[in-house]
DNA sequence: ACTTATGTCGCTTTGTTAGCTACAAGATTA
DNA sequence: TAATCTTGTAGCTAACAAAGCGACATAAGT
């Protein structure tokens, strides 16, 4: 046995380690049952539910469903036999798969870093939550719009079947009305349309004062009244409007 | 404003990643609350409880329990100022420690890769808990022990006060008994005494056939039978006793 | 046919989180 | 100085997840 593999195996550094690693299993979001029986599943290198639960130290009857977590969280494979047979995903593997998620959640975030920051901006994000009031802070901006509205987004039915009056209203009181909408989906009344099909938020702006973003369900959203935010992203929304072909010109 | 930072800064993005941040600050251990006051933090670069709560949703009254939290978890710095003021640790940071801790634990696991493996030896490791159980087994290898009795720990009372005499029935019947102990440390009857200062675990070996490794507080240790395991670790224990400066000659 | 092994289900207990109200203390304003 | 507002703490309830176990059904082995 090579020196270097009699310096790896080193059971007393696993006594020393084994909480350490418990609780580092438990941040990556496992509990205890689920962490314990990866790292037996580790040592063992294979194995049925009662092995695990013995070596992992957890009840035999708790261990079915630890191990259905585990494998649902890819932790674990199974071999469907009788007993079934539980293999562990490498730590190596899992060790690439998680830390590559996680950084990436950083990087997003890091990128966020100060961007709603005070500096001589003093409004700030709102984060709404709830499709009715979401719909409904819509339709306050659509009511509150004189100038120019501008609506993109890739769910128009329950917009339009909400604001459709709103929509008139605002086209009558010469509001310049702008929708961004799916080849083919019907749309209220509006100025211009311009059809797109790789939507993915749904993007309101009302007079380049306020502005609102949809998760695509619109279960969350981010309104702002941010000057500096608002007309940041009506330029980011209207740029490439002018550079497409010519919209369909309405009303 | 240069292209790159007009990219990186992305509300459309932010929407459809919001989710995704929070499944992943989550899985790295906050709760929602957490999560969402550490995105409000970043994105604001800094703020009071208030601002956060409003920022990122959540009730202003639970914000000061949640950022307390996040100050624990060392997610964030306060400047105990009135009203407090909050900072984020910068994700660039966090990302750093939070992967390299999981990182790290994942290499102890893949270490431990197949250690415990069937491989031609049926005997496993068993978990035992609590430090009375722990206690009794060492007492138990004590009394099985009929040739030579190891054990290496940094806390000795306990087990000199519960077994004392068993030490002294073994030293009767000629078992060897070496113990490791701390120096000034009284000891129990036995065969020889090594000196270390250095003692991390408690190591029990009986008679090359059973082996335990207990923590320093002996409240979780792994106990086996398997005659490789045991076979190994007693090299490894015994090894570095042959190479010390002579140890006291006992009874 | 009986026994053992395997696996599922449902229950109780405990702990955590979400969410809120009530309220105290400090700061500001009139 | 008194009133009001802001900040912060404490404690409560409800919901949910996890720990832990017993009862029991089914499959496999003897």
């Amino acid at each position: 046995m090579k020196s270097e593999k009699k310096n790896q195996f080193n059971l007393i550094e696993l006594a020393g380690d084994y909480s350490e690693i418990l609780i580092s299993l438990r941040r990556v979001g496992l509990s205890d049952y689920e962490s314990k029986a990866y790292i037996a599943l580790v040592a063992q290198g294979h194995g049925t539910a009662e092995e695990v639960a013995r070596i992992g130290g957890i009840p035999r009857t708790s261990s079915y469903k630890t191990l259905e977590s585990l494998r649902s969280k890819g932790f674990i494979r199974m071999n469907e036999s009788r007993p079934a047979l539980f293999y562990p995903v490498s730590p190596a593997e899992l060790k690439k798969t998680i830390t590559e998620a996680i950084g990436k959640a950083f990087d997003i975030l890091e990128n966020l870093h100060g961007v709603l920051s005070e500096k001589g901006m003093p409004q700030l994000v709102y984060t709404i939550m709830g499709k009715d009031k979401i719909l409904a802070k819509i339709g306050e901006m659509l009511d509150g719009a004189t100038a120019r509205f501008f609506l993109s987004t890739p769910s128009m039915a329950p917009i339009r079947t909400l604001h459709s009056q709103r929509f008139r209203e605002a086209v009558n009181r010469g509001v310049e009305v702008i929708i961004v909408a799916e080849p083919f989906v019907k749309v209220p009344d509006c100025t211009r349309v311009h059809r797109r099909s790789d939507l993915i938020a749904t993007d309101v702006i009302s007079d380049g004062r306020t502005a609102l973003i949809a998760s695509p369900d619109y279960s969350i959203c981010g309104y702002s009244d941010n000057p500096f935010l608002v007309g940041h992203l009506e330029v980011f929304m209207l740029s490439p409007l002018h550079e497409a072909h010519p919209p369909e010109a309405r009303s």
